[in-house]
DNA sequence: TAACATTATGTAATAATATAACATTACTTA
DNA sequence: TAAGTAATGTTATATTATTACATAATGTTA
C-alpha cells in the first residue's frame, strides 16, 4: 500500500502553512491564519492535521499541543522522533541525532512490546 | 533545598486516589471521585497535580492528558522516564529499563542543550 | 459507465481539558 | 508577631478537541 501521493485541498492549505511558519504551531492559531484560505471551522482543521500525522508530514508535540513540520519526510525515523525544547525561550527542536531513533525502534520492554511509533 | 516532606491535604487525597487506581487516570476522572472527600472544583485538581508532577510523585503522560503515581519515586530517572503504551488496549507501562533514562540524561544536542526532563 | 466504497468536506453544537482572577486561610521562619 | 510563601476556595472563562449529521468528491471495479 502507497503512500498518497497527492493532499486534498485542506491538507494541502495547511501543510503549507505549518511548513511556512516553520516551528510548532496551535491548531487554533493555524484556524485564524488559514480562514482565508476558506477554512471555517476547528474540525476542518483537526481533520486536516490528523491526516498530515498518519502519513508523517507532520508531527504533534503532545506536551504543548503544537504541530510541527517534519524535517525528516519520507525517512524510516520519521515515526520516531523526538523534540528538544528551549526552557526558556521554548524554541523546538526536532532531534536529528539518529542514536535516539534507532534505540527506540529497538527498543523491546519485559512484556515484549515492540516501538511502533512515538507519541 | 531538600524536597518537602509533607503533603497538603489536597494534593495528598490526589496523590492516594492515583496510587490507588495505579494506572493513568484524568483530570476530571480524579475530580469525580474525590468530590466526595471535599474537592470540588478543576483547579483544586489540577493544582494538586502541578505539584504532584512538580515533585516526581507523578507523570503526566502528555499524549492522553492522563495522571499516573510515578514507579520509581525518589529515584534518579524520575525525570526521565517513558512509558510504553499498548496500541489496542491502551495499557502504560513505565520502562523501568534504565538505558533510556540515561541515554536522555546524557543527551546533548547540536546546539548544546542537555537533558532537564521529558515532557 | 454504473454501482459501490472510500475519502474528504461543510456546519453546528458541544464535550473535554485547562487557566485566569480574586479573595482568603494556613504555614514557615526570621 | 510580622512578613513572606504556599495552599485553598470559588466563579468564570479560555483553550483544545470531538460528535453528529448531511453532502460532495474521488477511487475502484464489475
Amino acid at each position: 500500500m502507497l503512500k498518497q501521493e497527492t493532499l486534498s485541498k485542506n491538507q494541502q492549505i495547511v501543510l503549507d502553512y505549518i511548513e511556512k511558519v516553520n516551528e510548532p504551531i496551535k491548531a487554533y492559531s493555524i484556524l485564524h491564519n488559514v480562514q482565508k484560505k476558506g477554512i471555517k471551522a476547528p474540525l476542518q482543521v483537526y481533520r486536516a492535521l490528523d491526516k498530515l500525522v498518519e502519513i508523517g508530514k507532520i508531527h504533534k508535540i503532545e506536551s504543548r499541543n503544537a504541530f510541527v513540520a517534519c524535517k525528516n519526510s519520507n525517512c524510516q525515523i520519521s515515526k520516531a522522533t523526538a523534540f528538544s525544547i528551549c526552557e526558556s525561550c521554548e524554541e523546538v527542536s526536532e532531534i536529528s541525532d539518529s542514536k535516539l531513533s534507532k534505540y527506540l525502534k529497538n527498543f523491546q520492554d519485559k512484556a515484549g512490546m515492540k516501538f511502533n511509533k512515538y507519541n
